[in-house]
DNA sequence: TACTGCGATTGAATCGAGTCGATCAAGTCC
DNA sequence: GGACTTGATCGACTCGATTCAATCGCAGTA
C-alpha cells in the first residue's frame, strides 16, 4: 500500500492515547494495561511484555491528572522563595532541584511578593491538592501561611527559617554562632569601630545573627550603627555610603549577607576607601561569587548547600511518612577568611 | 453542648472538602455548585451567594486534578533552562515568573542536564498532559525534543533560541547585530589584536554573535584566538589566562556573555593587567551585575527583559490560540559603554 | 466427575469537577 | 385555560487511571 502512512513513525498521534486504546491494541482489558504497566505482580510476564509493546508503539503516556485524581499524589512539590534575582536563592534552587528531580518530583516555583500576606487567592493554589508538599525558604516571620497550610495537612519543611510553635521540620543554619564567628574575627583583628548593614529586621535570620554579633562586640557596635534593609546589592551600597560619610566612620562593616557585602564593597571602592586596609568587610553565606578574585570576600559559610540538599530530601521523606516525629536541625557555620578583612590601620598620630 | 467543637473555626477540616459536600450544605445539587462557583449565568443570584457562603464556610477549594482531568488544562507551564546557578537565567526567570503568575499560571522549572539528550523518561513528564505549554530557554541545538513535543501538540515558545524548520514562536535577540556592535566598538577604539572567549560552539547564540563579530573584524580576529567554553565565570577565567599568556597577547577580548566577561576580568586583574588601559573587555547581555562598580562592564544589552516578558506572554496567548500563525521576533541589541573599554595603549617604542 | 486451589484477568466502582440534555416551575400570550 | 417561552436546577454521564471484588480457566486431588 503505497499510500498507507497513517502509522507514520515520525509524527506522533495528534490526539492523546489512553490506556483503553492500548488495551484494544494488546487485546486485553483496560485495567490489565494499568496493572501491567505499573508492575503489578499478578500480571503474567507474557501479557506484560505484550502490553508494553503496544504501549510504546502507540506512544502511550499515562495522563497525570487522571492518575493524580485517583492516587491523590501529584508528584509536584512547591518551593517558596522571596526572590530569585539575587544570587543566594538561585544557587540553593539549583541544589534543591537536583534532589527533587532525582526523587521523581517536579518543582514549581513560588516567588512570594513581600507585600500582601496570607492572601487567600494565592493560598488557594496551594490548597487545591496540586502540591504534594511545600519547601519554604522565605525568611519573613510575618505570615501565618505555614500554619494554615500545616493545619490543612500539607507536608511542609522550613529551610533557612524558623517559626515557633509549629510542628514541622526545620533545617536552619546556626545563625547565632555565625554571628559570633564574624564578630570574633573582627575583634581578634583589633577592630573597635564596627558597623552592621543587616537584612530586614523582621527576619529570624537577621535577628539571630545580630544577637550573636552583639554577644561578642557589645558596646563596640552601638545601635545607631546597625542598619537594616533588603538583602540586595543596592541596600549594601546605600548603607555603606551612609556609614562611611557619618561622623565616626567604622573600621569594619558586618554585612547581613554576601550580596549586601558586595554592595558595601562597591560603595567603599567608589569612595576610594582601601579594602581591607581602611575598611574590613565580612559577609554571610559564602555564595560562589564571594570567592571571585574581584571580591575575595571574607564570609561565614552557612552550610547552605547541605541545607538545600537535605531539606529537599527531608520533604520527600515527610511526604511518604506524614506522621513520623518532626526534626529541627541546626547546621554549623564556619568562617572563611579571604581578602576583605585585616587589622585596622593604625593612624599615624597614634604611633610614637 | 460544651463539648461540641467539631466545627472549630480555627482548624480547617483535615480531609478535603468536595463540591458534593458544599452542595449538601447549601441544599442544592453538586452540578449547581460547580456552575455557581464558576460564574455560570444560568444560576440565580440568590443560589449563587448561598453556595458561595457554604463554600467558604467549609473552606472549599476545587481539586485541581479533577478539574484538569475534565477540562484538559492544568494551569501549569514548564520553563526549561540549561542551568540556574549562573546569573543570567535567574534574572530572566524572575521576569518570566511574574508574567505567568499574573496570567494565573504556575511555573515548573525544568533544568536540563547538558548530557543525555531526548531521554524518554524525561520526555514522559512533559507529555503526560501535565503542562499546558513549554517555554524553552535552553540554547543547545543538539536536541530533537522541541520537535517531538511540537508534534505531540504541546504549545511551545522558544526564547533566546532558534531552531530551524520548526513551526513555533521564536523570540530571540539579534545576535548578529549584537556581535557587530561589540566588534565595531573595539574597531572604532583602534584595537587590532582582538580575541574572543565565547560560549559553547553548538549554540545558535554563539554562532550568530561570532558571525557578527567576524563580519566586522575579519582578520583582526584570527581563528586561533577564538576560544569556546561554557557560559561560566570559570571558563572566562581560564580563557583569559590562556589568551594573555600566549605569544601575541590581545589588547581586547570579546566575551560570550557577561558572566564569562567577569571571569576574564578577574583573571586579568589577578595577572596585574590594567583594565581598560592594557586590556579592553566587552560582554553580552547586560545583566545587573555588569553595572556594579567593581565591574562597570561595557556590554551589549540584548533586550533580555523584554524577551523574558514577551515570550511568557506569547506562550499564554499560544495556549489559548493554538493555531494562529507563529511569529519569529528579533529583539534589537544596543551597546552600553562603561568602564572596561578604551583605546589600546600605544607602546612607547611605537611613538616617535 | 466433581471440587478445590490458585494465578491471571476482567468488571465495575471510584476519584471530583465539568457539562449536555432533560425537567420543572413560573410567567406570557392568544 | 392550554400551549409556549424563559429561567433555574437537577440527573446522568464524562474525563482516564487506579483498585477492590468477582470471574475465568487450568492443574491437581479425591
Amino acid at each position: 500500500m503505497a499510500f498507507d502512512n497513517d502509522s507514520a513513525p515520525t509524527a506522533g498521534p495528534p490526539s492523546r492515547v489512553t490506556s483503553r486504546e492500548v488495551a484494544a491494541a494488546a487485546g486485553v482489558h483496560q485495567s490489565t494495561v494499568s496493572r501491567a504497566l505499573r508492575g503489578d505482580s499478578r500480571i503474567s510476564e507474557a501479557t506484560r511484555s505484550q502490553v508494553e509493546r503496544a504501549a510504546d508503539q502507540l506512544g502511550y503516556v499515562p495522563n497525570s491528572s487522571a492518575r493524580s485524581l485517583r492516587s491523590k499524589r501529584t508528584g509536584i512539590v512547591g518551593v517558596m522563595v522571596p526572590n530569585i534575582d539575587n544570587a543566594y536563592y538561585p544557587q540553593m534552587l539549583s541544589d534543591i532541584n537536583r534532589e527533587f528531580a532525582a526523587a521523581g518530583y517536579s518543582m514549581v516555583l513560588i516567588v512570594d511578593p513581600p507585600h500582601r500576606r496570607s492572601d487567600v487567592s494565592r493560598l488557594a493554589s496551594l490548597l487545591d491538592a496540586s502540591l504534594d508538599g511545600l519547601l519554604i525558604l522565605s525568611a519573613t516571620l510575618d505570615s501565618d501561611m505555614p500554619a494554615v497550610l500545616h493545619a490543612r495537612g500539607v507536608p511542609i519543611v522550613l529551610g533557612v527559617r524558623s517559626v515557633p510553635d509549629l510542628d514541622v521540620d526545620i533545617m536552619e543554619p546556626d545563625n547565632f554562632s555565625a554571628g559570633r564567628a564574624a564578630a570574633q574575627h573582627l575583634l581578634d583583628l583589633g577592630h573597635s569601630e564596627v558597623a552592621a548593614a543587616m537584612g530586614p529586621e523582621v527576619t529570624s535570620t537577621t535577628k539571630n545573627r545580630l544577637v550573636g554579633i552583639q554577644s561578642v562586640l557589645a558596646d563596640l557596635l552601638p545601635p545607631e550603627r546597625i542598619l537594616h534593609g533588603p538583602y540586595s546589592h543596592e541596600a549594601g551600597y546605600a548603607a555603606c555610603n551612609r556609614l562611611l560619610r557619618g561622623a565616626h566612620a567604622p573600621t569594619a562593616i558586618i554585612a547581613g549577607n554576601d550580596v549586601i557585602a558586595i554592595g558595601v564593597m562597591d560603595a567603599a571602592r567608589q569612595l576610594g576607601v582601601a579594602i581591607p586596609e581602611e575598611l574590613s568587610i565580612v559577609g554571610f553565606d559564602d555564595i560562589e561569587m564571594a570567592s571571585w578574585h574581584s571580591f575575595r570576600l571574607t564570609t561565614v559559610d552557612m552550610g547552605t548547600v547541605a541545607i538545600a540538599e537535605q531539606s529537599a530530601r527531608r520533604l520527600v521523606e515527610r511526604i511518604q511518612h506524614v506522621d513520623s516525629p518532626k526534626r529541627h536541625d541546626l547546621f554549623p557555620a564556619s568562617l572563611t577568611v579571604r581578602g576583605t578583612t585585616a587589622a585596622p590601620r593604625i593612624e599615624p598620630f597614634v604611633v610614637t
